[in-house]
DNA sequence: CAGTGGTCTAGACCACGAC
DNA sequence: TCGTGGTCTAGACCACTGT
């Protein structure tokens, strides 16, 4: 199944040994969940040190094409459900925005969905939050942060932040925000909502959102900043949603008009 | 700088090495730019085996964090400038889609544009982009595939698909599409541009991918679908694009009424 | 040349999972 | 208990960068 090494090639073993094994997952020699050849078996097949096959191991375990359980072997990566975020959302209703749209979107998927809310409270405006808002750094400003998880899977983790001033006394600042979430809170005190930025980056997680996301190596995290205006163009809400990048795509539908 | 490891913690030395250069970077101990002590001097600060400092420098490494430089050491990672892609830029002008776009942004940023056109010709379609296209497998499709750099840099590869149906004998299938671009020859054949969608995605990079965007270790790759249809809701072109994610902030701008 | 990282070896002992 | 991967050691030789 694997083919030799070109002793005669200046690449080195480990980067030849994950190429082999690169092709039979490409060729389909190795299917989605197989378990590869243990270290002890590549050691003999290719007549390398351990350390040898551990490098080329870590290379592909690196480029997320596989995943490593010890005591149980390593196998070809399975790729989790993804989940087809259109972003719409808003636009068709702001009273499904937020918890209720990700339960009701996940049960339809057939998925089992949860929400933790991790912490609530008040916090001084980081540089980037303090901008966004219009704020004054450090500025007091109603930190919300959660976990979406689906079948006890984490998917996401979410902070919002609102000015203190909107949302000081309010039940926003509460652990449950009420039905309809937190637009319909922002909604009752005056601010109706116009439009909505969002800004795309990936990056590899920190080692805190690798935990909290459960994320095996080699995956990175798609980081979504959404900062929602009101209908005079005040800012009123940015939320920092972190995502487990293999969970995930996210799907825009412009028009050329 | 470096903080003792705590001996009696039953975290491997080696993640602990990591983290103590973490904290570095993360307290501002260690700047961007900045060389991180030797292998050989972090083998006598903490006494360790120069296999387990290799350890610890590979989780920074494939993190994201720092760079490493064959015979000169390795460096807390800079951050190259972020090109920030507006994504009303279709509505804006269809006319300026495209290379022509790319080029007009870039010399405004004060940037060094440039691009190579890989690979113009027909080819099958694959499957995924035969059902975005509404064609069946293996249709026949105009596949133009280029690399845009700046200041010499790689910065992305996008590879377009049009049903040959459209594009055959048209200046589509040459290398160079003329003014406008090839929004500009659809609209000249009959297809003028309505709507898009676009996916987004992130994904650490192929070998191949990693090489032509010259990606060093711990960089992943959004992966960004366009999908262009004509007013008459017919889909016209795919364009598929992938972008060193340290290079890049899609912006997307919804309404939310 | 000296100093940096890159590759590879051979071996030891440990931790986890399945039977 | 056995087979899997996880951690760590000590050493060798090579390749690249700078002086």
């Amino acid at each position: 199944m694997l083919r030799p090494l070109d002793p005669t090639s200046d690449r080195p073993v480990y980067r030849q040994i994950a190429d082999r094994v690169r092709e039979a997952i490409d060729t389909g020699d190795l299917t989605e969940g197989e378990q590869l050849p243990s270290e002890r078996h590549l050691m003999d097949v290719y007549g390398a040190a351990r350390g040898t096959i551990r490098q080329a191991i870590g290379q592909l375990r690196a480029g997320g094409l596989i995943e490593i359980e010890h005591g149980r072997g390593a196998f070809v990566r399975r790729r989790p459900p993804v989940r087809r975020l259109a972003h719409d959302r808003f636009a068709r209703s702001h009273r499904e925005a937020g918890r209720a749209a990700y339960l009701a979107e996940m049960e339809a998927e057939g998925r089992t969905p949860s929400v933790q809310v991790l912490k609530v409270g008040p916090e001084p405006a980081t540089a980037d939050i303090a901008t966004r808002l219009g704020l004054r750094t450090k500025a007091k400003v109603l930190m919300r942060s959660r976990r979406y998880l689906a079948d006890g899977n984490p998917m996401e983790i979410a902070t919002s932040y609102v000015p203190w001033s909107i949302a000081g006394g309010t039940r926003m600042a509460e652990a449950d925000t009420g039905p309809g979430g937190i637009y319909a809170r922002l909604e009752e005190v005056g601010h109706r909502l116009g439009r909505l930025t969002e800004e795309v980056a990936a990056r590899m997680p920190s080692p805190d959102e690798a935990r909290a996301l459960r994320l095996v190596a080699g995956i990175p995290v798609i980081q979504l900043v959404r900062t929602a205006y009101d209908t005079k163009g005040t800012p009123v809400e940015v939320c920092d949603t972190v995502m487990a990048a293999d969970r995930y795509v996210l799907s825009y539908e412009l028009s050329a008009s």
